[in-house]
DNA sequence: CAGATTTGACCGGG
DNA sequence: CCCGGTCAAATCTG
């Protein structure tokens, strides 16, 4: 505050600033990761993680973000309120709204990522948690959070909403990172599990238990940063999620900057790999509304059902043919 | 029986 | 005041 931003209003500025504080966790956590890798890619992809990280440092200096949001990190709601097992109101909900106090702050709500695509299917495990009939919309609108908010306080959440435009795809923005670690949302497999058996690298990404059918196209090259990406996701790409038909347009305009200064300075970090996978674990929700139970497939039980997949198509972060649709301003 | 989904109500920002 | 996001009880499926 105080600082009077040319064009820009503190509130953006405010937002730019947790928005870098997010894309340096997700940078950190890459870091971290690569350092876990025995490729001989590793140091160069560091090397580019390091400059990333340099840069935002930079960005948030010059924003004067000061770590004040960053060091917010979790909140408390881990594992508080969670399943409404434990309390149980009155009965009746309909009685004179007694106290029922809800408490949650729908501030930090900044979308981190947004993008089209024609699955739900992203790796990761999500519960609906409610679904809204927007109006300026014709879709309905449906709200996902992580699995492992209530185990793990992941507060990892999720908008999906059909195209208007095509139906036939997914409007799916994301909010928060996926702070969780299980196995089978992240499934960060790394390639020494079986190097010896496996010289190809072409599919060392993980292996779906019964499926043959998958299609590891990614290319080798590319597959590790696929993975990062994955993980990052949350936090970068977005860098042109402005679309028309949704009159709220968040302010990620800062973002988009910083991605063009970071991809300029640091080269590289496309990646896309692209798991175009129809049937799997089938959609859920989408649209399926009405009326007292619907079937949907949706996801595996839950037991050994670590088969969860990997990668969806997120990375692209410097232009790429991802679904990630990009209309012109 | 447990977990996920549905669905109406409530809350709070703009 | 309205709209959108979240909660939580009820319901359903595996």
């Amino acid at each position: 505050m105080a600082s009077s931003g040319r064009g820009v209003p503190a509130e953006r500025a405010a937002a730019a600033a947790n928005d870098l504080v997010e894309a340096r966790e997700g940078a950190a956590a890459l870091r971290a990761f690569l350092l876990q890798l025995d490729d001989q890619r590793a140091p160069w992809a560091q090397g580019v993680v390091d400059g990333v990280l340099n840069r935002l440092a930079s960005a948030m200096a010059a924003l004067d973000a000061g770590g004040a949001a960053a060091a917010g990190g979790q909140l408390s709601p881990a594992a508080g309120s969670g399943s409404g097992g434990g309390a149980r109101p009155q009965q009746s909900v309909s009685s004179s709204g007694n106290t029922k106090k809800r408490s949650f702050s729908r501030r930090s709500q900044r979308p981190t990522d947004t993008k089209i695509t024609s699955t739900l299917e992203d790796g990761h495990v999500w519960r609906k948690y409610g679904q809204k009939e927007i109006q300026n919309s014709r879709q309905p609108r449906s709200y996902y959070r992580c699995t492992h908010k209530s185990d793990q306080g992941c507060n990892a959440k999720r908008q999906v909403q059909a195209c208007e435009a095509d139906t036939s795809k997914y409007v799916v923005t994301y909010y928060g990172v996926h702070t969780c670690r299980d196995p089978s949302t992240i499934p960060l497999v790394v390639p020494d599990a079986d190097a010896g058996a496996a010289p190809d690298r072409a599919n060392n990404l993980i292996s779906f238990g019964a499926t043959t059918t998958n299609a590891a196209a990614a290319s080798s090259s590319h597959q590790y940063l696929a993975m990062a990406a994955d993980q990052l996701s949350t936090s970068w790409c977005a860098s042109d999620d402005v679309f028309s038909f949704s009159s709220s347009a968040g302010s990620l305009m800062q973002v988009d900057e910083l991605i063009g200064a970071v991809v300029g300075s640091a080269g590289v970090v496309t990646s896309t790999a692209r798991l175009d996978r129809g049937g799997g674990f089938g959609g859920v929700a989408g649209g399926s509304g009405g009326g007292g139970g619907g079937g949907t497939g949706s996801f595996p039980p839950s037991p050994n059902g670590l088969g969860s997949f990997v990668v969806g198509s997120f990375g692209s972060v410097g232009g790429d043919d991802d679904d990630l649709f990009r209309m012109d301003p």
